[in-house]
RNA sequence: GGGCGAGUAGCUCAGCUGGGAGAGCAUCCGGCUUACAUCCGGAAGGUCGCAGGUUCGAGUCCUGUCUUGCCCACCA
């Protein structure tokens, strides 16, 4: 197979992804007993939504953790799927229908809810290609997808079970509620921002005489207040406990109350009572038994409870209002003020508190469980400092509004009799069955209008995928599954509730080890979000860099705290890697020809040595760091050990042997090439895969092979410093080159000052072999050599080496710089001695430390006698 | 009001359980050396936010502090 010159990832990518499909390799199998499984359950993207930054970086790791696991040999499943996403692809739909200039409601919910189905079908598949464009290894026979039949049961059954166990009720209570969506909505869908707004201080005259200023922010509540709070121990107004006041404009007596919750210390000390438009208010309303007047209606608009402001706007009753007030004098005075307000996640409207009645899910019973299942580390979180904030989240957890009044999504499985009684199944027809027994007579029921939380359905997530409540094959092979991997925006949205949900149904937890990312921000450190407009779109990136490229900047961005920014520099530098592997390839497959030798069993070179022990070492640190999850420290290694020592040093001593047609050499090259195609194959699959095909040994493909092992070579110190001593004289040749502007073309002489037929020998011979790494360079080596005058010197701790370069040279310059040298060898070694003379640090280091630090001393001092020399001869 | 993260070379960031400060980019100099100019070689660049402490030894551990970002919380 032909390489082109540059690495083109476009038709790789797509020819190898084809090219995985058509070979299956990714289905894994059940009831494989020599097998280990190992199974993920992807977050699955909203149906109708579009790869993100964040998709782009979970998939990418997920896909890097499961192709790990397929090649040691488990049987490995990463189970895909996508989720409705309620409110989301609701209110997408929507819009598209307000560009129609229609809406929801004029079409009728079953029309409405067959159009998103048509949506669905129209771009549902969008999101799954462009995870196939990453390259994520799924297996897309079990493609789920949280409305199919079979996960939709699952959510039926667990809603009737906990109906059963009493942990689902239904209720009147204080709900965020969002007027452009018109549902209720969970505390974790509510966004908090601090906002400017304005105090305004309310005059409410008393019933005795006189009258009381109340400060508040939403000054339109006051037409829904029915008492007003002091705190018992304000000496101020405790003693109007038990009067009344008069609200304005409406005239309601309110009754005075004394409240713990009232802050003396906040505004005037008095708090206007508005039961059903605030959590604090409601409360104290229960206590008191007050009544609660709802104001609202669910768009948002005031209803007939707000007297003449009926049918207004919010923000339009608002102003209303004040002037009202103005007008009546009860207006006292405005102060600016920054507060909280709340908003829909999902739209951003302004949330309300609101009186209604749905349907909650008593969550304290399953928290326990899940707290349990972390503390005694059934379940892992990576990085383990998430395992806080789970607590913190769990441990004050409340209840959780589950019914939507959305039209997309699980209808809720109830149904009401004539006279509104519950029948709760999960099935039609069971609930008509039971509801038939109760009457005793065949009656029409209704179902419920509501649908359950989207979430309700992702929390069922880990199992229902495998076909729960049904004992299948999947379930006995994959649950619980191995790794979970998602940003820490969801959390609590997602995590906590799966591992709730999974302990309580199954008794099983739904994963062992929790991995979360962190989450993209901009330049600013703003969340990127498509409606900001600073969001980047990793289809483009991987147009622009390659797919391959994208996943090693995604892999590189681990090791970073709780937020990363686009990293550029990584994309570009991830496109210029690959270009780099693509050629090292291509040259060793060159000059491998049709052959593919095997590594020759004896090896005596210290290069080729030396070069297996880098790769047995990297070997192992590359697996160490994927056990480990840390995605960056591999592919750091992987960079460090492709692009330096074999590219730069290894492929390079290696050219003048391929040139003489050494047959350990081309051995030795293949054995790497086909190694490293292995280990950078979770990375970049897509280059591998092609690299793979083109080594041609193994016609299946590179994913199933087997990962590499790390080899244990014999550790032989000598090769260490072959290879030490290659490198330093060769830099150092390269670096008098430079330094004084000797032309690759001209020859320089070289006097090297040591033993030829000591432990120097190969490496002096390799220098020879090796001249195109330095230009030419004819050497000379005696024990006893002498510096001829006007040369260039290069001291390295065990050998110096003179460059005569007499009228080129300009010694006070050299002087300079062997100076220069010489004060950092000096520094260093007066450390080491400082150390080294320090008995506490004799008597309590360990001996290896100190051993090394002699070592050290010992390099320092030969390297400092031999500048000092060189500076003598110089003339310093 | 709590909690968490980040502050290391001009920039973006590595640096695991404490033991000789690193990479890439950018800068400067020199190279189209037939795998690669998405390249090769050379050079320059840092009191590791600040102040204490523990230790023979701290970028790494502890305390405090500053800057910055985020999350949670019923302050009207």
């Amino acid at each position: 197979m032909e390489l082109t010159k540059r690495y083109q990832p476009a038709d790789v990518e797509a020819k190898n992804y084809r090219f995985w499909e058509e070979g299956d390799f990714f289905r894994a199998s059940v009831g494989v007993v020599r097998k280990v499984p190992f199974s993920i359950v992807i977050p699955p993207p909203n149906v109708t939504g579009r790869l993100h930054m964040g998709h782009a970086l979970n998939n990418t790791l997920q896909d890097v953790v499961i192709r790990y696991h397929r090649m040691l040999g488990d049987e490995a499943c990463w189970f895909p799927g996508t989720d409705h996403a309620g409110i989301a692809t609701q209110n997408v739909v929507e819009k598209d229908l307000a560009r129609q200039g229609t809406t929801r409601h004029e079409l009728g919910r079953d029309a409405f809810v067959a159009r998103v189905w048509d949506w669905k079908a129209k771009y549902g598949s969008e999101i799954i290609d462009q995870l196939k464009a990453l390259g994520c290894s799924c297996d897309w026979s079990r493609l789920r997808f949280t409305l199919d039949e079979g996960l939709s049961k699952a959510v039926r059954h667990v809603f009737v079970r906990l109906y059963e166990d009493g942990l689902v009720y239904r209720g009147e209570y204080l709900v965020n509620w969002c007027p452009r969506c018109r549902t209720a909505l969970s505390d974790l869908e509510v966004d908090h921002q601090d906002e400017d707004g304005a105090l305004y201080f309310l005059r409410y005259p008393l019933e005795k005489g006189g009258h009381l200023t109340i400060a508040t922010t939403r000054p339109e509540t006051m037409l829904g207040d029915t008492a007003i709070a002091v705190h018992p121990g304000d000496e101020r107004h405790n003693g109007l406990i038990g009067s009344y006041a008069i609200l304005p404009i409406l005239g309601r007596r309110l009754p005075i109350v004394g409240s713990e919750a009232v802050d003396p210390e906040f505004g005037t000390g008095t708090l206007k009572v508005t039961p059903g438009h605030d959590p604090v208010d409601f409360e104290i309303g229960r206590k008191e038994g007050l009544e609660s007047i709802n104001i609202l209606n669910g768009d948002g608009t005031l209803n007939a409870a707000a007297g003449p402001f009926q049918g207004m706007e919010r923000e339009a009753a608002r102003k209303a209002v004040l002037e009202r007030l103005q007008a009546d004098g009860a207006l006292e005075r405005i102060e600016p003020y920054r507060h909280s307000v709340g908003h829909c996640e999902r739209c951003d409207a302004v949330v309300e508190p609101l009186l209604s009645t749905q349907w909650f899910a008593r969550m304290k019973p399953l928290a326990d469980k899940a707290i349990a299942a972390v503390k005694d580390g059934r379940i892992q979180f990576v990085p383990e400092r998430w395992t806080k904030l789970y607590f913190d989240w769990l441990e004050n957890i409340r209840d959780w509004c589950i019914s939507r009044q959305l039209w997309w999504g699980h209808r809720i499985p109830v149904w009401y009799g004539p006279d509104g009684r519950e029948f709760v199944a999960e099935t039609e027809a069971e609930a008509s069955v039971r509801a038939d027994e109760h009457y005793g007579r065949s009656v029409e029921l209704r179902q419920d209008e509501d649908v359950l939380d989207t979430w309700f359905s992702s929390w069922l997530w880990p199992f229902s995928v495998m076909g729960w409540p049904e004992e299948t094959d999947d379930l006995k092979a994959f649950f619980p599954t191995s790794f979970l991997l998602t940003g820490f925006d969801i959390l609590f949205f997602w995590v906590s509730r799966m591992v709730m949900a999974s302990l309580y149904f199954t008794g099983e937890v739904p994963f062992r080890t929790v991995y979360i990312t962190p989450l993209f921000v901009d330049e600013r450190g703003q969340k990127m979000s498509k409606s900001k407009g600073n969001s980047v779109d990793p289809i483009d990136l991987i147009g622009e860099y390659g797919a391959d490229a994208l996943r090693l900047a995604m892999a590189r961005t681990t090791g970073k705290g709780r937020t990363v920014r686009m990293p550029w520099g990584d994309l570009t530098e991830g496109r210029n890697f690959l270009n780099k592997i693509w050629n090292m390839a291509r040259f060793i497959l060159m000059h491998l020809g049709d052959e593919r030798p095997e590594l020759p069993c004896e090896v005596t070179r210290f290069e080729d040595r030396y070069i297996l022990r880098r790769l047995s070492e990297t070997t192992e640190i590359v697996r160490k760091n994927l056990e480990e999850y840390s995605f960056h420290l591999a592919v750091e290694a992987l960079y460090a050990f492709t692009w330096h020592d074999v590219c730069d040093w290894y492929v390079e001593m290696a050219k003048p042997r391929l040139a003489a047609g050494d047959d350990k050499v081309r051995g030795l090259l293949c054995h790497l090439l086909r190694e490293m195609t292995k280990l950078l194959h979770p990375f970049v699959p897509f280059i591998t895969e092609e690299i793979w095909q083109a080594l041609g040994e193994d016609p299946r493909s590179v994913c199933v092979a087997e990962y590499p092992c790390a080899r244990p070579q014999n550790p032989d110190p000598g090769d260490a410093w072959a290879m030490s001593m290659f490198q330093g004289m060769t830099g150092g040749l390269r670096s008098v080159r430079a330094e004084w502007n000797v032309p690759a073309s001209v020859e320089l002489r070289a006097i090297v000052k040591a033993d030829p037929e000591g432990a120097l020998r190969p490496v002096l011979e390799r220098l020879r072999e090796c001249s195109g790494m330095t230009g030419p360079v004819r050497m000379e080596t005696s024990s006893d050599a002498q510096a001829p005058k006007g040369s260039a010197r290069v001291v390295l701790h065990d050998l110096e080496m003179y460059v005569p370069l007499a009228g080129v040279i300009d010694l006070d310059a050299e002087k300079t710089r062997i100076q220069k040298e010489l004060a950092a060898v000096n520094a260093e070694l007066a450390r080491a001695e400082a150390k080294l003379g320090n008995e506490q640090f004799l008597a309590r280091a360990p001996e290896d430390v100190v051993e090394k630090e002699r070592a050290k001393r010992e390099e320092l001092r030969k390297k400092q006698d031999r500048l000092e020399a060189n500076l003598r001869s110089l003339g310093g």
